[in-house]
DNA sequence: CAAAAACCAGACCAACTGGTCAGGTTCTTG
DNA sequence: CAAGAACCTGACCAGTTGGTCTGGTTTTTG
């Protein structure tokens, strides 16, 4: 595995690969993908722009091979959870993993709004099949654990929303936050933020909040 | 008052430039400001382009106008409640009334939201200013509700936070969940999922649901 | 060490797009 | 009803921008 990698690693065209992503990570979040423009990508990753395209086809290739790393993000360990796992862990778990993303990658999870909002027009009908099973698994899953009297009823897609929702307003609205709260959010905000959030949520539908999580 | 509508109403430019925010407003939740057409704008509003510009200076102008109309949207019942109000009903019938926009104006929602991951570079300082204070004034009427203990423990940032996500999302990310559930939400599932988020929130902070939310 | 592959980058361009201009027509009003 | 205000629109343009082309240099590899 090292190998492969390291070897990947190595090459200056990797690294440029890697820099030219990083930068336009940051330019396609803020501007948009229209907004965004190949030179300010390559000024941002400090190359001509004639090498960023050289790298990457086009704009477009840039931009869907960016979607494509940010969507490997969306993977958690609820992917893996079953009927006899304990709802508020799992649920408790799942929330602070979503928060993390939003404290580490912001700029993806703009990204991923971004794309969703204007309509999806770049997720491939691949991912959003791959999107609709895994929904589907995730909501029989919530209704064992209705059935099983482990989880209150509640309508298991307008929990995921929620979650969903409620934590990655923490990314996408952070320049509104940090307006609000005087400046950005620290490390320590995030965690009282995630307690917060469990505590709603799994209080929400009447789940104990596992002591790790308090 | 009817007056001075009618008359602004009646005139051809009033409709006019009603035609043509409307149109603005698909074009520019569809495609960001960036990416929307002048000319876009002009077919959906079936006026040649040049007319679209004679009414608002430029694209500038035109978004500007459309903004400021959007913002207008934000009030709500919330603006008055004072501490000797019932925390439930208040919030109950502000999480409704977000929902109502969501499922109404879906577009200026996501004019909004794009503005705001952009880092809100037209929300003018005289807005910001504007909302922190309303933050400031309602942050401390939920810290009042706390101290009379009609409000168990919770901070008052994340609340608001929670109940402005995970509204809007039915708005920004329909098309997310028109994918997952197989179809647009009608009138119906809005209801239904107010009721059931309305349940979580306040049953997450420790609230006892009025009768006509359930 | 030679040659092929990978990388680099200045000059250039075609297409697109916001916006202007000039010459109208229609509506309002004194 | 005259004249000014409001409205309309085809023709046009200048700036921007994604992308190509060509002629390199550096790195890898057999």
């Amino acid at each position: 595995m090292s190998d492969s990698l390291s070897k990947k690693n190595d090459s200056i065209g990797a690294i440029n690969r890697t820099n030219i992503l990083a930068a336009a990570e940051k330019e396609f979040a803020i501007h948009g993908f229209k907004g965004t423009r190949v030179q300010r990508i390559a000024d941002r990753a400090e190359l001509p722009k004639t090498n960023v395209l050289y790298y990457f086809k086009s704009k477009d290739g840039l931009y869907l091979a960016l979607l494509q790393e940010i969507l490997s993000l969306w993977n958690s360990s609820f992917d893996n959870a079953k009927a006899q796992d304990d709802p508020a862990e799992v649920l408790a778990t799942y929330i602070a993993d979503k928060m993390e993303i939003s404290r580490l990658r912001p700029d993806a999870s703009k990204i991923f709004a971004l794309e969703i909002i204007n309509g999806a027009p770049n997720l491939s009908s691949f991912f959003k099949d791959q999107h609709s099973s895994w929904m589907n698994s995730r909501v029989s899953v919530l209704r064992q654990w209705i059935e099983l009297g482990k989880l209150p009823e509640i309508d298991p897609h307008y929990l995921l929303f929620n979650i969903w929702a409620s934590s990655q307003h923490y990314a996408d609205f952070s320049a509104q936050i940090t307006e609000l709260k005087g400046q950005a959010m620290d490390q320590i905000e995030f965690a009282n933020a995630t307690k917060s959030l469990v505590k709603l949520i799994l209080q929400g539908c009447g789940l104990t909040v596992p002591p790790r999580f308090q």
